[in-house]
DNA sequence: TTGAAAGCGTTACCAC
DNA sequence: GTGGTAACGCTTTCAA
């Protein structure tokens, strides 16, 4: 390596050593454990260091140390705002932590999901999986092969970090009920979603202890589309609010009502879930379940690098709170004799 | 490694040699060029793979080859949709391609940016710097560093993949023109955004060849509220129509427009820009221009792929068309005398 | 405190 | 076709 050249595949730490007049050994321990080596040392070494342009490269050093330093992150979908949140927050703390991190978008794809698993097992520390589609065994067979933390399902054996939108969606069918309405519509996300079941249970739930009537639709991809769909179900149905598996849908169920007249809240009330960008720049603004998706991320992260630490640890799980935000979608329910 | 037990850090090239009877580097053509291997001997190998569940391990085969099968990806805000959808984009296609990515999140802040790109450099085999904030200074040693594509910013002597709006920008105006509206607020986005400037000029432009008067406002941060504070003076101002820096500052006007019993698009049309999630799922759904964000991923990859295989290729920007989508929130101008 | 040397798992080159 | 060997850049004993 030219000195006057600090370029692609620049500086080694051989090529410091030399710049430095120490052995290589000397300026590993410079970076890996500076209080190893005497100042003035140090500093020489530094000084050639910066000179050169030189940066460990951590390809050679993951190998040796049998530590990447890294986090995979595999997510369903991550344009969906959802997903991006706990992509970013993920992405924050690992960086704090200074661990890099690998991003896996299966696209919905739970054989893809399985297949990028098991190749990323490989080359991270830690596996933090975003909703998981994938069959319970096949997940099993992931956390075999590598350190894993689900994030938002919940499955028994495997460290996890969901946040159960109980409170939240009881809160919900509690406001509606106040606000009168005694027959909601509740429309279920994906087929394999956990997080629709469970969603889907709460409000069961919750309507069946204040003797509020419910229709079910679904389950349905969670997409704009299928919400606009069941719109109409709904009021054919005679609910009065419509209760959507998430925001997105429940904009659907927006577009659908508005194209065909009916005011919200006035004539029928809208709940969503998520309490994402779209809620809040929905007209009219959606009440929605508010999940700590950043939470969710960080305690993720916090999980695994707790784990890594201290493998013999017990598979935890941990629970986040969630909680209902009131916006203008939901009103009074119409009165029957008006 | 004990054959009965893999799982983690599992087997090695030289276990399944073991088990196979044949030396580790056949083991290795068996994986990277299998044609150079008798069948027989072929056979063998994989079978001891299979049985031992090996897998290469990209780490050290990245410090043999010098390459890493990796590419990095750097974006201001991954919560942002209209980053959101590149990241996917870019995703799919290096997977595609054999390429895992490296994604950093830089929360918008120039100084990371740099730090990341620089760390990035030595574990990447090539970086996709998207909407770069760093100075061109500091993007030029990046781009020394390691191969680089700049997304959506276009610098001398570096490759980039561009989407100028000019274009989609100027049917709107005229498909404002020919619904026929006369006069139309323009909302700016934020002070020194290279784009925003850049739209605002498309618009002033092709209102001025229409004869279609225009009234400014801004430079706002582009977020909702802003638009929502802006419908009123646009309002004032006596415009029918209000084009708006982006997708999210036209939401904010829809919401104040409804708030006010402003009927749109009977009584004012609305345009947005970047036909994000937020666009489509709008109630009603936005007239905007879209920027093929997919397309401006995949192209980044392509390029990046192609300028990997030959070095000596010279720097080539790409640029995209935009095109006006338009949907229900645009519509004939009110009649004066109405 | 520092240096020499072995090793991490793979690939590539050169013999056989 | 196949095996031996060096090399990738770093960390880490073990001696000095």
């Amino acid at each position: 390596m030219n000195e006057a050249d600090p370029r692609r595949g620049s500086a080694s730490a051989e090529d410091v050593a030399a710049g430095a007049g120490v052995s290589p050994s000397t300026v590993s321990r410079c970076f890996a454990s500076p209080d190893q080596v005497r100042p003035e040392t140090r500093r020489k070494v530094l000084a050639a260091a910066e000179r050169l342009g030189y940066r460990p490269n951590r390809i050679a050093r993951s190998l040796a140390l049998g530590r990447t330093g890294t986090l995979g992150l595999i997510v369903p979908d991550i344009a969906n705002p959802f997903f991006a949140v706990i992509v970013k927050a993920v992405q924050a703390r690992a960086r704090r932590k200074d661990y890099a991190v690998f991003l896996a978008d299966t696209d919905e794809h739970p054989d893809d999901e399985y297949e990028l698993a098991l190749t990323l097992a490989r080359q991270v520390d830690g596996l933090l999986l975003v909703a998981p589609r994938m069959t319970g065994d096949r997940l099993g067979e992931v956390v075999r092969q590598v350190p894993s933390v689900a994030v938002n399902r919940s499955v028994a054996g495997v460290p996890s970090v969901v946040a159960p939108s109980e409170d939240g969606l009881r809160q919900a069918v509690a406001h509606l009920h106040a606000l009168g309405h005694r027959h909601l519509a509740l429309v279920l996300g994906a087929r394999n979603s956990w997080s629709s079941e469970q969603r889907g249970h709460a409000v069961r739930f919750a309507a069946e202890q204040l003797r509020v009537k419910v229709t079910e639709f679904g389950p349905h991809e969670p997409k704009f589309h299928t919400g606009a769909q069941v719109a109409d179900l709904a009021l054919a149905a005679g609910a009065t609010a419509i209760v959507a598996h998430n925001d997105l849908m429940a904009l659907g169920v927006l577009s659908r009502l508005a194209d065909r007249g009916v005011r919200v809240p006035d004539d029928v009330s809208v709940v969503g879930a998520d309490d994402t960008l779209l809620a809040t720049t929905a007209t009219p603004a959606l009440t929605t379940v508010r999940i700590p998706l950043d939470a969710l991320g960080e305690r993720a992260v916090d999980l695994m690098l707790h784990r890594l630490d201290d493998p013999g640890h017990p598979p935890q799980e941990v629970a986040l709170d969630s909680e209902l935000i009131v916006r203008r979608s939901t009103g009074p329910a119409p009165r029957k004799d008006a």
